[in-house]
DNA sequence: CCTACCGATCGGTAGG
DNA sequence: CCTACCGATCGGTAGG
């Protein structure tokens, strides 16, 4: 694809520019929801003007746009596929929560977000749907291959344990951003799945 | 209370509009979030401009409040106290999921409002801080006087099990509003609650 | 509770 | 990528 031909110095420093933006706005709608984040906020983040932003980006839609799919391939390099995995992935997810932990303002982000796109009028409804659904995909894949292989406690049920382990982490972190959270995240979800495996994670 | 005193024809038409107003916010602010509702919009659910809204409500601020009041006024009403009765107290748990469901608006208000809240400079930030520390307060108190009458399986910890709990019920809203919820948030508390209890629920 | 208005801020465009 | 600008919209106020 065109991301590997080599790039000449002007390229080179529009895909910075970019990346730099990119941040800013992550920044910027991780504090302030996407609605309330004015151009002006993200591109003083960014240094430059507003207008300068809207030469990078043609809308302020499609730079939201771009900081989900930033977010997307930061995920898919960090966690390669992994629903055929079975209760190695879902020790996985205990450890996307610890890492969540170090990630305040991507935590907030998807938080503000997922919630501000639960209407459908909001551009960012699709994407999160989509999301919602791959994710759920990926997470009963995971719990139906652990139990064929002997590895879930009788009654566990992967069409149910997949939204509620889903569900439980969404939840977690709107109580951890709020700082009312009494214990740490990846504590509550492994002790949430030793509830469900034969063997216990670590 | 002043609330009990018998009113005259004007203070009767001032708490209707009061009331009016309030249920047209309600409706925007689950619709859009606090900061992206206008008062227009309000105002115009309400049948009224924007400065007869103001002339009830001194400030956008204001009128927030109000809403988060009247829902805890009511909350009060369906559910009072609850947190010594035990595992009828997590019974009233699913329940509260099941009524949810029939209350899209005011799930998508405090799934949209309970997100926007995390940032400490949200003037809802402390309202949704003490509310999930009321939450939580109840609810654990709710799993000790379960567990001290030998209704809880062994390993279930309360003061565990009661984030876990909140957690999952706000996450499940989030993907309920989405859509992508495979089953009712009513049943999966419940196959969750019975995992925790001696006695299975209904 | 309305009309009329205020300054501030919004996303986006023109032109360089 | 900037300056300068556009029309639209915001919360709030004056005055009745």
């Amino acid at each position: 694809m065109s991301d590997s031909a080599p790039l000449d110095g002007r390229q080179q420093r529009g895909r910075d520019t970019r990346a730099l933006i990119v941040d800013a706005a992550m920044a910027q709608f991780a504090e302030s929801g996407y609605r309330a984040s004015s151009l002006r906020d993200i591109a003083a983040r960014a240094g430059m003007t507003h207008p300068g932003v809207l030469y990078h980006f043609p809308t302020k839609e499609a730079l939201l746009m771009a900081v989900l799919q930033r977010r997307d391939d930061e995920g898919k390099k960090r966690h390669p596929v992994l629903g055929h995995l079975g209760r190695e992935a879902l020790a996985g997810m205990a450890r996307a929560a610890a890492h969540n932990e170090t990630q305040g303002a991507m935590v907030e982000l998807y938080a503000v977000l997922s919630a501000e796109a639960t209407g459908r009028d909001h551009p960012a409804h699709d994407y999160f749907v989509a999301r919602y659904e791959s994710l759920l995909a990926t997470v009963t894949e995971a719990y139906t291959v652990a139990r064929d292989a002997g590895g879930l406690r009788d009654g566990v049920e992967p069409d149910v344990a997949a939204p509620q382990l889903i569900a439980l982490m969404d939840g977690l972190q709107v109580q951890w951003l709020m700082g009312t959270l009494p214990r740490s995240m990846a504590r509550i979800v492994a002790d949430h799945l030793n509830t469900q495996l034969v063997e216990p994670l670590p």
